[in-house]
DNA sequence: CTCGCAATGGTCAATAATGGTCAAATTTAT
DNA sequence: ATAAATTTGACCATTATTGACCATTGCGAG
């Protein structure tokens, strides 16, 4: 375990306790020369420990003045309904079985009415002109990630 | 932020804020030495800061006594909001373009801050795992459905 | 009035400064 | 011995900065 990515997850955890909000901002090949490592040892630390399944989102920018920010999502507890609803969706889903949860989300006022508008929108078959089971692995995937954008707010 | 055009960008709309209206005015050779940059990194900020997309409109007129107009462009103004982005979608578009006017629908308020979340993760080309260009095309087609969801209400 | 120059702004392509992806090689865990 | 996790590096993509060269406008000198 003098594993240079659990360095890397450790140090940038740490940043994100010292800083009062919830968010670090850094720069890849700054870190990665810190670590002497090189720049996509720092993509992997991302995307295996600060995924979104692990509660983190990132946002980055390239170019001049570039940077990376992880964002830690304020993860609610375990028997939190939004949870569970994001495990229910897995790696496709149906139309009709995304409109049901859609269905349920609505009714649990986890979203707004014109959100579950777009959600309908966005998993329609019309929409997502692509042939099966293309299909149902990216509307597996677009729901997951509105459903992240939506519970990421708090 | 060791980044020149950023600075840039807020100081124009620092200007816009403060000028009552919503058009400011200035010169690109005295706005260049300001900021210790080389005049054409001014129309670097104009064109992608300042554009269409984000709302705005640049006139200028060269020669003595030239000038750089920055006008921002309510979005009520002219007829139906929703058909002017409609229009602005288009069949093909790229990431950052549809960040553009999601943003600026935030800003006009035509969408809520988690209406926005939503649409940025759909039209986000991690969320779209599809190859150019069918993904600018899957993005215009989300896109435009979503907005007619939003739409179609109100 | 006309020509020429000074004072502006515009374009475009090269280069710099970042970050991203993918798969092979290596190491560690089961 | 296999499978999983980590480490590396070659190649790619995006954004910013710079500078050489171009275009337009206004103003005086003839």
């Amino acid at each position: 375990m003098a594993n240079i990515s659990e360095l890397i997850e450790r140090y940038i955890k740490n940043l994100l306790q010292e800083s009062q909000g919830d968010s670090v901002e850094l720069q890849r090949n700054e870190l990665a020369a810190q670590f002497r490592c090189v720049p996509s040892q720092i993509n992997y630390v991302l995307s295996t420990r600060f995924n979104i399944e692990n509660g983190f989102v990132v946002e980055s920018r390239r170019g001049g003045g570039g940077y990376i920010r992880i964002v830690k999502i304020p993860l609610e507890q375990q028997g939190d309904p939004a949870v569970q609803i994001y495990r229910l969706v897995g790696e496709e889903i149906n139309q009709s079985q995304a409109e049901n949860i859609i269905k349920r989300l609505a009714e649990e006022e986890l979203i707004t009415l014109r959100e579950a508008q777009i959600f309908r929108a966005v998993i329609d078959r019309n929409s997502l002109r692509l042939d099966l089971p293309w299909r149902d692995s990216l509307r597996a995937n677009l729901l997951r990630v509105m459903l992240a954008a939506v519970f990421r707010q708090s």
